[in-house]
DNA sequence: CTAGTTGCAAAGAGTTTGCATGGCG
DNA sequence: CGCCATGCAAACTCTTTGCAACTAG
């Protein structure tokens, strides 16, 4: 969708790719990268950009009223399902052979055609169950 | 979390547990009701506390602003993971024992362990795919 | 040069909240 | 009766947009 390579869309892109898979909101990214020259508007209106080519996921967390953007357009998410920990944020990838065989399973029994960069399981990682279990059970 | 039961949450639950699964915004949750007796800021306030509880999902949909509620608390949905169709918007629940086998195993491979109600896998249906084959390709 | 992109500030819109009123228990 | 929930409207704040200035090609 865009035709120009600006500085500024470079600076988004930077970002993103160095952190992909992690969460963040349109300020937060403006914030970090406004000393180097974007304004909050240019990183909106590229989210858009990217998000209408399907490389950046977003959503809304509780109690919140900013959108959460992540980029899942890197190679290493190109192939994978994306598992994402409620507690700390990270986002663990799927093996590809473990995710062929879920999005296969899935359209032989459920007629459903998955869509990998669309779709985030949310769940708890190995640590943060850890923990969970210490403190509480 | 509430504390009273009144005739605003009853209607908003018997909407709501009459189409789990379906997507609405709050506006429209509140129009369908209004007619019966309910305010915007209750339906909103009444979203909230389901959502506090894990009952309800909420997503926002590209090119909108709005948020999508979706409530997931009915008892059929307690053990399946959900399809969610992009195209038509309609809900499949995946059978509780290929949901079982696909917990158990991303707890195996991955040491994740997903948390059901806060999932929902997106892709196309059958029927959506089977049209959008015909027009394009 | 020409068209796309940026920045700024203002507009827009969904969601939240304060406060008085009404209802559940 | 006391406390919670509702309604209304105002307040909030994230996001979008108009427009002039600036660049990439």
């Amino acid at each position: 969708m865009p035709k120009y390579n600006t500085k500024q869309r470079a600076l988004l892109m930077d970002f993103l790719t160095a952190r992909a898979d992690q969460e963040f909101t349109a300020r937060e990214i403006a914030e970090a990268l406004k000393p180097q020259g974007i304004s909050l508007s240019a990183v909106y209106r590229n989210l858009a950009d990217l998000e209408e080519d399907g490389l950046l996921t977003r959503r809304t967390r509780q109690k919140s009223r900013e959108n959460q953007y992540r980029y899942v357009g890197g190679s290493s998410c190109a192939e994978a399902l994306h598992l994402s920990c409620k507690v700390c944020g990270k986002t663990i990838h799927m093996s590809g052979q473990e995710t062929e065989f879920f999005v296969k399973t899935i359209a032989a029994n459920d007629r459903f055609f998955l869509d990998r960069h669309e779709t985030v399981l949310y769940g708890t990682c190995r640590n943060c169950r850890k923990k969970a279990g210490e403190d509480e059970r």
